[in-house]
DNA sequence: ATCGTTAATGCAATCGTTTGCACGAAAATA
DNA sequence: TATTTTCGTGCAAACGATTGCATTAACGAT
């Protein structure tokens, strides 16, 4: 049997309620009651009931985790163990615990998020991914509960909390930095186009084509639905253009992974024939061959920055809607982009 | 305001024992008043408060995750992303949610579990891990909590339920490929010597050195604390060697990335001068340079067997203890070994 | 000695469900 | 028709905490 607070009150010789004043460290109790009540939990190894006390006071000490339904592919990306990770950090720092729920298809993603939010599970949730029409963003907004996006969200994205990389500066920053190096002919690589990740770096890709005075060739924006599988045929349509590439912005590194391994079957040398950036610098960046040249951006602060956003909407400390926070993002310089081109 | 079960109750004119009954599907309630009541429960938008529900019938419908406390380091690996993936399909296809807490210390992982365990938020257990002399085990172990452990546990093996790769016979099976390959030196790369896996699969490696009639040098044996960045040494002490090995087995996908970053640098070609082989075949197994030969051990398979024997034993159908199921592996071979030695 | 203050604790209602038991009506049996 | 079953539903007591309000004792101040 469980032991309860009636348990340790009764040791204690104190009503419930004085204990769970000791609980919440209360300065209307004594020091000398507390200390025999703290005595008391300690011997009979008392535990408070989550469940109890989330139904008394309404609230959970739980953040709710919004994963994109095709969990399933995408879960399979580091991108996500490391934001996780922010998140857990700054979670745990606050003494607030994470709950999961999956899905396989969006429908059910969204049926989780009802239930986790209408059911009192938790008392904020972070969305991990941002896609155009998105329910689960609409119906958080909706129904007024605390929420952040990873990612730039779409719809009314003024009203809405989110912690973001600026994809599109660093979309330009990147194809600037090819340029510099002398390509004229650069490519772009991307994931899903309704993801807004992928909009934004691509944007940014172009402006930069633009700023430097490049063409803009339609032909040489290629999007492959997932990570390092889509690489191979992205790859194989630009080099079967009239005018190859000479360089490729490849929205992600385990994409960029793909694209190298196809680029290595198809006897096309990196970074002498193609060069390759990507972004994230996820670990494997480094050790892959040749090392990727990547833009650093900070996943676990982007989670942990994240979680920070919420616990202040969760206290109320925030202004009611619409902050934005920018985690800063930096090219990590290795060798898949060789040095200057001639 | 949260729309009740009383509101509900009040719509569909019956008591909140009725509908609470509906909620359950009781074979006791008429089809009328089912009808009635739900119909009720979709205009007003109704969700059961799970902490109400749960502290009433004493279950949570969730699942814990124990990390290992350097979650820091090791969360990064994607074994861990693919693992929960196999846990919350398994999970989510019974109904139950995901719990997890982390702790940067083992101590704090320790604390999150107990209370979890005593706070009843959790009804089972999933440990992602196993070392030699854990209080977590322990503890689940004491207070006879549902649990079951990915990995092997150490401490009363007999008594936990268990899901593993055979990792004694993988580590036998590769050395023996090696062997088979020409080669007469082979080195084992491992992880942490306090890990289970580690032990192993060096285990294996030993008793197929005896089999085969080779010498065990204990100096071709390393271990490297961390993952990719623990190569580095590890390599550059083998290769100091009088004898350097010609052939390495390296217990983790990801340590063997680090590896053969190292040999790159050393100007030492895989497989020509060093056949790598290793565990675990990540999806970045495949697209490494050269790709890596490596054991499929299907982690996603590990999280939904293991999940699976969770579930049978926080319903009390499985048999009161030591349950041990193992996953099978294949050896997938691509190109860091080569063909044959000479 | 009386009264008002203050400090420390207890009482009891409440949070939103579940569930054993009681109850009345309808159906089946005698 | 009287009596027993069966069926469908409601009552009320848990589950284990929190919290507003009441209570009591102690202590100065008058």
């Amino acid at each position: 049997m469980q032991v309860t607070i009636k348990d340790v009150a009764r040791e204690a010789n104190v009503a419930p309620s004085t204990v769970s004043r000791v609980i919440a460290n209360s300065p209307r109790i004594s020091q000398k009651t507390k200390e025999r009540v703290r005595q008391a939990m300690e011997e009979l190894g008392y535990y408070p009931n989550v469940h109890a006390r989330s139904l008394a006071n309404r609230t959970t000490q739980a953040i709710g985790l919004v994963m994109p339904s095709a969990a399933t592919k995408t879960l399979q990306n580091p991108f996500f163990s490391e934001v996780i990770r922010g998140i857990s950090t700054k979670a745990h720092q606050n003494g607030y615990s994470l709950y999961m729920t999956t899905g396989v298809s969006e429908e059910e993603v969204y049926e989780g998020v009802v239930s986790m939010v209408q059911g009192r599970r938790v008392d904020g949730v972070v969305v991990l991914y941002s896609r155009t029409d998105d329910k689960v963003v609409q119906f958080l907004q909706d129904s007024k509960f605390p929420f952040v996006v990873v990612g730039k969200p779409f719809s009314d994205s003024s009203h809405v909390t989110y912690v973001d990389t600026d994809n599109y500066l660093a979309g330009r920053e990147v194809t600037k930095y090819l340029h510099q190096l002398g390509h004229e002919c650069i490519a772009f690589v991307g994931g899903s186009q309704d993801l807004a990740v992928t909009q934004e770096r691509v944007g940014g890709y172009k402006t930069a084509l633009m700023e430097e005075g490049l063409p803009i060739h339609e032909s040489y924006i290629v999007s492959a639905p997932f990570m390092t599988t889509g690489g191979a045929d992205a790859v194989k349509r630009l080099m079967s253009l009239e005018h190859p590439p000479t360089a490729v912005v490849v929205s992600d590194d385990m994409m960029a992974l793909g694209v190298m391994s196809t680029l290595n079957e198809m006897e096309i040398s990196v970074p002498d024939q193609m060069a390759v950036v990507s972004f994230n610098n996820l670990f494997i960046a480094e050790f892959s061959s040749p090392p990727l040249t990547s833009v650093e951006i900070n996943i676990f602060g982007l989670g942990f920055e994240a979680t920070n956003c919420l616990i202040e909407q969760m206290n109320e400390e925030a202004t009611p809607y619409g902050k934005r926070v920018i985690v800063p993002h930096y090219l990590v310089v290795r060798q898949s982009c060789g040095g200057t081109v001639k």
